[in-house]
DNA sequence: CATCGTCATCGAG
DNA sequence: TTACGCTCGATGACGATG
């Protein structure tokens, strides 16, 4: 006891683009764009991910389907609506796999865990290593998708790690190296730092983590509220006591869709919000929560 | 003053 | 020529309320 946490945070890679790659495995040599469409004949729409082939053209999350058109021109790229059903599929096998490995487990989110292994660890990352490569293959072994993990002595280090190398990555920090591996990343590498943060940061010259550990907790707590400030504060010290597998009761429900054009015609607004409405009401009867 | 509901903003994935 | 999703969580400001 009392050799600190081992945290291991797993992302699976290019989450979407890689199960539609898996269901039909003759595109997987080609660029693959999985879209939200708000109108599939004309597509239009964005880019909810794409797999590394369209990522080396720039595609990215969040760019519009005709940017992303241009970019993969003849590249014999795959554009596909997002088959959700298979996702969320998939994300409740591999949260079986994953969470036979540690005590604690927790889903952040459709494609990301957290496991809390110190019990099986007893302060050794060697011992952690072992954890890592064994959930990969069991994932590997029963559904075929790669991910990437990271560890560290908390939630935060394990988050960032996992992010530093991938597709396939596995990044260990060990907590002596935590000072060292933070200081030299960008601020926004920092979970809760968004585009608005760092434009703020970039105007003060504040670029790296490092920088940040230097900033006056007073006026990041002036600047970003008593709890961001704090957070930021801590986090460029690689500090986070934050538990893993804490339950959080689902509070928000909601639908809401683009039109295929911009429109005013009430009956056509009426029947579209019918739908939506439905559907909240539907997913909150099956939910529990009343 | 404390608390509540509402709205806006920011961020993640 | 133009075109840019959807769901969810956190936080803080502000006015109403008591
Ligand atoms: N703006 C975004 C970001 C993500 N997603 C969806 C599609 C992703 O596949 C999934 C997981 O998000 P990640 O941020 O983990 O991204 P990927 O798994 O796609 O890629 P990476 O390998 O970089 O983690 O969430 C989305 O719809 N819209």
């Amino acid at each position: 006891m009392d050799k600190g946490r081992v945290i291991l945070h797993l992302d699976l890679d290019y989450f979407f683009a890689q199960a539609e790659e898996r269901e039909h495995p003759e595109y997987a040599a080609r660029p693959v764009i999985v879209c939200v469409y708000t109108d599939i004949e004309r597509g239009r729409g964005v880019v909810s991910t794409a797999n590394y082939k369209a990522r080396a053209f720039g595609v990215h999350s969040g760019m519009p389907i005709f940017q992303a058109k241009k970019l993969a021109h003849g590249k014999g790229a795959i554009f596909l609506p997002g088959n959700y059903g298979l996702y969320e599929r998939l994300s409740l096998g591999i949260a079986e796999i994953v969470m036979k490995h540690g005590a604690a487990f927790e889903q952040s989110s459709i494609d990301e865990f957290f496991l809390d292994i110190s019990p099986e660890c007893n302060g050794d990352y060697e011992k952690a290593k072992g954890i890592a490569e064994k959930v990969k293959k069991g994932i590997i072994a029963k559904y075929g998708l790669t991910c990437s993990i990271g560890i560290g002595p908390n939630k935060l280090v394990a988050k960032i790690a996992s992010d530093f190398k991938k597709p396939g990555g596995l990044t260990i920090v060990l907590p002596e190296k935590v000072q060292k591996f933070l200081d030299i990343l960008p601020v926004d590498r920092i979970p809760g730092i968004g585009r608005k943060t760092k434009e703020y940061f970039d105007a003060k010259g504040i670029e790296t983590v490092g920088d940040l550990r230097k900033t006056d907790p007073t006026i990041l707590a002036e600047e970003f509220g008593k709890l961001m400030g704090g957070w930021l504060h801590n986090a460029a010290r690689g500090i986070d006591e934050s538990p893993v597998g804490v339950f959080e009761e689902q509070k928000q429900f909601s639908r809401i869709k683009t039109l295929r054009e911009p429109s005013r015609e009430l009956a056509l607004i009426a029947e579209e919000m019918r739908v939506l409405v439905k559907d909240v009401v539907a997913e909150l009867e099956n939910s529990e929560v009343v």
